[in-house]
RNA sequence: UGGGCUAUCGCCAAGCGGUAAGGCACAGGACUUUGACUCCUGCAUUACGUUGGUUCGAAUCCAACUAGCCCAGCCA
């Protein structure tokens, strides 16, 4: 019974964005959910409008409801079609489904005018022909309101004339806007008078020289979401203030079912750099390698570093929703990486930094197949054959002269297993002149071969290793976060406090010769370092590079 | 010095007047063909930004404070 209840409080327990969607619905002024997405096609998404996307598609999918991917384009200064082909790519990799569909507010420009010439009419809106520079001065500040307008009183005749010698281009740029008649002296500095359109000759992607004036954020937002039926409006939290403005325009205009919004808060994830302000100078000064480099967090570079959409999803469901600014750990999102991958993927051997074993007592020239289980908490990935013979390289970290108290890997007299393989008991190693270890030598017991039940004795360590003669060579490339939180993200001057060691690129490692096939986008579990993918844009047909996405937890301290 | 919002464990986050869910992280332990995974255990013992108040009873209601974030684009 008290299991029952538990049971129960954890399905009950909703987010404060499905609790106003259950009152909506119960209370009937809503029949059918309808969501949307609305990026500007001025950039790249990043993890942050993940948050956005899975969190507006959940909420659609949720309640049986629709899911729109909308561009957000009235202001053709910034936006381009490269952008919107790269968002619409994110935004299906995250299985965001959106029928088929991409919206455009671009194409409600009509009815966005008409929308205007409707509050002009009403007498509320007027052209004003004020410079920018006047309209700020106008405006008060933060504490002080502002006053109105010379031209706030023009006639419904003279606004309705003007504004259509605007949208027929008889005004240049800037010297003429609309402005929505609302109350300067509003402690809202969104409600004193906001501009709503504005004179810009500049071709846009979409619909060309067609228009030279473009409507606002404030006034275009909410009449797209009116012409789309969207129910809910959900934005971040910096909107807040916008709210009264985008009820204005909906109430004025005279919507039959008027939209809601309702903000959250932002995504921030400890240790990297969101913001697409800091990215966009990362990669413009060439300390990363372009919007992809796999150590941001845009929806790109977390595909090509090898994070899956499922990945995400269970991180944003992990995070959850919340109106308080917050920053997750960076641990969560790598939790469920780690999580996703662990049934999915092989595990498979890869020696990153490589020193050579030899049994000496294993013929020279023999070769023999081993089995090896892909996976061995999922069957269904299969198994695979392991060339082993007398030569092999195993990781450098796993031998030591001189073990420390609870080390279990190879020292001199001591033995391990050979995963999937033999108990080597190591005999003898050869040094350099700068005392660096190049040969490891070892026996091996034939009795002890892998899945043949030998019972005899047992090991405390077991090591991965690689045949000599049959590896294959590549590239790994190891990431640490960009930043290191705990000396701070910005140094006093404001400039980033960057992580010097947030790339390691290993030339020589030696993998399966399995792997030889990978292509791009494939992932593995290399066992002991982590999860790796192979690089899309890097690898070669003969030199495959790989990404780690994640390493490894680890409860073996090294000197303790 | 105006307005809006937020404040529950190191990090997220439930809670909506009836006596502090859960996850991540962390720390112990068991298990193990890698020290991973899995599995146990511990982790806000009048404490929910602070101080008062209302109440039989408050993280939940009220008041006053404090701290943080956002707003003065013809950007979104």
């Amino acid at each position: 019974m008290e299991n029952d209840n538990k049971e129960t409080k954890e399905i009950v327990s909703r987010n404060f964005i499905e609790q106003i969607i259950d009152k909506d619905l119960a209370e009937g002024h809503v029949k059918k959910v309808v969501t949307r997405f609305p990026p500007e096609p001025n950039g790249y998404l990043h993890i942050g409008h993940a948050k956005s996307i899975l969190l507006n598609y959940g909420l659609a999918k949720e309640y049986d409801g629709v899911f729109n991917l909308r561009f957000d384009d009235t202001n053709p200064t910034k936006e381009k079609t490269e952008f919107v082909e790269s968002i619409v790519k994110d935004v299906d990799w995250l299985g965001a489904d959106h029928h088929g569909d991409v919206y455009f507010a671009s194409n409600y420009f009509q009815e966005m005018y008409d929308a205007a010439v409707k509050l002009i009419k009403k007498g509320k809106a007027y052209v004003c022909d004020l410079s920018a520079d006047q309209i700020r001065e106008y405006r008060g500040t933060l504490t002080e309101p502002g006053k109105n307008s010379p031209y706030r009183d023009r006639s419904v005749e003279e606004n309705l004339d003007l504004f259509e010698r605007m949208k027929n281009g008889e005004f240049p740029d800037g010297s003429k806007v609309l402005r929505a008649k609302i109350d300067m002296a509003s402690p809202n500095m969104n409600m004193r008078d906001p501009v709503i359109y504005r004179v810009a000759r500049m071709s846009h992607h979409n619909t060309g020289d067609q228009w030279c004036i473009y409507p606002m954020y404030d006034f275009a937002h909410p009449i797209e979401d009116a012409v789309e039926g969207v129910t809910h409006s959900i934005c971040t939290l910096e909107f807040e203030d916008h709210r009264p403005l985008y009820d204005w325009v909906v109430q004025e205009l005279e919507y039959e079912n008027p939209p809601k919004q309702i903000e959250f808060a932002k995504m921030y994830l400890t240790n990297v750099i969101t913001g697409k302000r800091y990215i966009k100078r990362l990669v413009d000064e060439g300390i990363v390698d372009g919007w992809d480099d796999p150590r941001l967090v845009t929806i790109a570079a977390l595909r090509r570093r090898g994070f899956t959409p499922e990945s995400i999803k269970m991180f944003m469901d992990l995070a959850g929703v919340s109106k308080s600014q917050s920053s997750v750990d960076y641990a969560m999102l790598e939790y469920c990486i780690r999580e996703d991958l662990k049934l999915k993927r092989s595990r498979v051997m890869a020696v990153l930094d490589p020193v050579k074993l030899v049994i000496d007592n294993y013929p020279e020239g023999q070769v023999e197949y081993l089995d090896a289980a892909n996976n061995q908490e999922n069957e269904a990935l299969g198994s695979r054959k392991l060339p082993f013979c007398r030569e092999l390289y195993i990781e450098r970290d796993d031998f030591m002269e001189v073990p420390p108290k609870k080390y279990f890997r190879l020292y001199p007299g001591n033995e391990v297993r050979l995963m999937n393989a033999y108990f080597v008991r190591c005999t003898d190693f050869i040094k350099d002149e700068n005392g660096k270890v190049t040969e490891i030598h070892c026996t091996y017991d034939p009795e002890t071969k892998s899945g043949s039940g030998f019972a005899g004795r047992k090991v405390k360590g077991t090591i991965h290793w690689v045949a000599a003669p049959y590896a294959v060579k590549a590239t790994v490339r190891l990431y640490e976060n960009l930043v290191d939180e705990s000396k701070g993200v910005y140094n006093e001057d404001g400039s980033l406090n960057l992580n010097p060691n947030s790339l390691t690129v290993r030339e020589e490692c030696y993998l399966e010769p399995g792997l030889k096939d990978a292509k791009g986008g494939d992932s593995f579990q290399f066992v002991r370092n982590g999860y790796f993918c192979v690089d899309e844009k890097d690898s070669r047909p003969d030199h495959l590079v790989f990404n780690r996405i994640v390493s490894l937890k680890s409860s073996y301290k090294p000197g303790k």
